[in-house]
DNA sequence: GAAATCAGTGAACAACTGTTCACCCAACTA
DNA sequence: TAGTTGGGTGAACAGTTGTTCACTGATTTC
């Protein structure tokens, strides 16, 4: 594999940690956009100069970010949907990963949230490739569910555009929620789960 | 009512009026975050240190902005609620409005979705009480729909919830739109119809 | 062991930021 | 008509920004 690193390159890569670290917490506290090239710099603990030894510019930080964040994310689901007992409830199961993963990786979270809509144009466009991808790979799975083999192509993309979409939605509410507030934690779990209930009780119903 | 505007109220009244229309332009140009006094100044016609005759700061514009925002919105909803043909297909109706308000408002929504997570704290926390009432007024509506009369109050907001969160990310993707594509338009009118109509059929079937 | 590599330094730059101040002069009030 | 009010001016301020540059010194290569 990648063996024989050499000290150089040992080092170069965790002072590139740090800056993606430092961004990620600037970015939880202020936004991304918000963030500059030498605040990155400065919690690093390096100087504004060294940046570009490891990026070009904030953009190209906030898109290794990005891919970053999407990583943890696709693993921690990748787990999820290995344990039988999830594909059998699959919905109190999808309320729980939801609250439960945002809350250990809120700053992942919250910069996923943030900048999909608000921030430089590049992420922006980044984190919405990523969310397409979701929404396919979850067409994947939703097209295997009894009610819905016999739909066409177009409606289970539509259907799992749907619940993404509101898995975004509730977690943007966790990453906005104040801490040390479990009853609205579990007032945003209980409503996911109604939420998901109630889309899926139109599965058998439904036509063209 | 208000009359016996002198010259120097209608004058000031202007201005302001310039300051606003500008940071709405700069805010769907680079966000509202990224928009500086001094940018907003320059483009209203006015030299910096003018701004503070009409805003003690930008958080204060951007609350004056929110408010605008979600008053154009509210008539808007408001008259076509008015529209008998409305109520009787109310979901054709909701998704035809929702492309065509956002698309006329483009700039108005654009402000809303992006500020909604994105910005500063105060226009953040602003958009989402208003979001919050229009979430409140829904339900309203919706409660006395057939089918949904029965339900508990919390049963009616997490729908309406369901709704507006919905609309939210639909007005989103219009915004996001590029200009001049009627078939990604149409696109997004179905799916938002298909994504409601999916959501009452569940309705009937509903228990707890 | 000498030479080359390269992540990190520190100073300098021009541009931009929010905010202040004394000032101006047209529009109001008395 | 004289005096006051107040929106708008232009200069100045202290900070912060992204980016450049010649440099240093430890690590790697030969």
């Amino acid at each position: 594999m990648s063996e024989a690193v050499s000290a150089r390159q040992l080092q170069k890569e965790r002072t590139r940690g740090a800056l993606l670290e430092a961004a990620l917490e600037l970015s939880s506290e202020q936004g991304f956009a918000q963030t500059s090239l030498r605040q990155v710099a400065k919690r690093a603990g390096v100087v504004p100069a060294a940046f570009y030894r490891h990026f070009e510019s904030m953009d190209e930080l906030g898109l290794a970010l990005v891919e970053r964040c999407f990583g943890t994310l696709r693993t921690m689901i990748r787990d999820a949907s290995r344990d039988p007992q999830v594909f059998l409830q699959i919905i109190d199961a999808a309320a729980e990963i939801l609250v439960e993963a945002v809350k250990q990786n809120k700053a992942d979270f919250a910069f996923v949230a943030r900048e999909r809509i608000g921030g430089s144009e590049v992420v922006r466009r980044a984190i919405g490739h990523e969310l397409d991808l979701f929404v396919s790979e979850l067409a994947v799975v939703l097209a295997r569910l009894p009610n819905i083999e016999t739909w066409s192509a177009d409606d289970v993309q539509m259907v799992s555009r749907l619940f993404v979409r509101n898995m975004v939605a509730n977690a943007e509410e966790v990453v906005e929620m104040p801490e040390g507030r479990p009853d609205l934690e579990e007032r945003i779990r209980e409503g996911a789960r109604r939420q998901m209930r109630l889309i899926v009780l139109g599965f058998k119903d439904w036509r063209s």
